[in-house]
RNA sequence: GGCCAGAUAGCUCAGUUGGUAGAGCAGAGGACUGAAAAUCCUCGUGUCGAUGGUUCGAUCCCGUCUCUGGCCA
């Protein structure tokens, strides 16, 4: 029998964790986790991860797989996650993939070219040096022209890759085979259709989040001393926010503005994501759709 | 009640020595190969508070009114 996997994606505060686990409760399941922040310990309320008691209701991977002053990455998610699902199918259970992290769910159906692992010292050296875009330029024009001379991040990546390998871009991509997943995929994806909805959704959340004590868990952190505002846990949404109301940067008002306003936008982009998914997807977007009528489709689409 | 300062994009404000206006934020769309909850790109017509007046022409100058701050009573 053809090994067979379900992805549930969806745009934050959408739903998709109480989804999940009405379909754990109907049928054998492992859920794996897609979601970049909810890989580190110590972070539970901002990202919105399942209870302990949620997690009991099936076995749930890749969560508080690292600490917060690690930094995680799409490679190592396609590694985790291909691991998790073959334990899941030698146990003839199937892995349901839930999460927003869309460049998780892309690398991991469509697969990745095999490529340097980030070197933080050559990191380093590439930002000392400067003007990276005049720099691809000279080494690699093709991916210079290609890339934003704003966009920081993917020059240094493009840099660090070309002084690693000797190669551009385009001929490490062409060197290797990137391994598409080898297993049935059936994609789902759930959505408010209203905007406004969502965005109210987003607002009631994270107040929800503030009451039960998000402040206290970034304190936390911030009292760890071993983590500072440019790692990507402490980066993303809400933490961000958070840490610099800690740090007296801005009011308590204006951190729970500016951090809706960041849900809003990751929202947006992940909506961005799944217009444009290249596969099929079996869109449940219906905000009135109950639970049950979700997960039977779901299961009925492995079922048969 | 008197005096002063405001009233311009959803919000905070800039500006026009009189020729109907522009930033930041928010919002929308897009990109996305080891940081991705990240990073980056594109998109700005709004009775310039209301109403009279001066003027070829007023959001800008003058009068009156309304509202909001502040000060004096």
């Amino acid at each position: 029998m053809q090994n067979k996997a379900i992805f549930l994606m969806g745009p934050t505060a959408a739903g998709k964790t109480a989804v999940s686990l009405q379909v754990a409760r109907r049928f054998p399941v492992d859920i794996i986790s897609v979601d970049s922040a909810m890989v580190y310990r110590g972070m539970d309320i901002g990202t919105g991860k399942p209870t302990i008691d949620e997690q009991l209701v099936a076995p749930h991977r890749l969560i508080d797989i690292c600490e917060p002053c690690e930094t995680y990455s799409v490679a190592q998610f396609c590694t985790d996650a291909l691991q998790a699902m073959h334990t899941s199918w030698q146990q003839q259970r199937v892995p349901l993939l839930v999460g927003g992290t869309m460049l998780y769910f892309k690398a991991l159906q469509f697969g990745l070219s095999e490529l340097p692992v980030a070197d933080p010292i050559l990191r380093a050296q590439i930002n000392a040096e400067g003007d990276m875009h005049k720099r691809l330029q000279q080494i690699d024009p093709e991916s210079a022209a290609r890339l934003n001379p704003n966009d920081q991040q993917r020059l240094q990546r493009a840099l660090e890759i070309n002084l690693i390998t000797g190669k551009t871009l385009a001929e490490n991509y062409a060197a290797s085979n990137s391994k598409p997943l080898p297993c049935e995929v059936h994609s789902f994806a759930i959505f408010p259709d209203d905007r406004v909805v969502l965005h109210k959704n987003i607002a009631a959340r994270f107040d929800a989040m503030l009451h039960t004590g998000l402040v206290p868990e970034v304190e936390a952190l911030h009292k760890r001393g071993d983590l500072n505002i440019n790692l990507p846990s402490i980066r993303s949404v809400g933490y961000k926010q958070v840490w610099n109301y800690l740090a007296q940067k801005i009011s308590y008002n204006e951190m729970r503005e500016q951090a809706i306003a960041a849900t809003r936008q990751l929202a947006k982009r992940q909506y961005t994501w799944l217009r444009n998914w290249p596969a099929a997807i079996n869109f449940t977007n219906n905000p009135q759709q109950t639970l049950d009528s979700i997960s039977n489709s779901m299961i009925h689409s492995i079922a048969v």
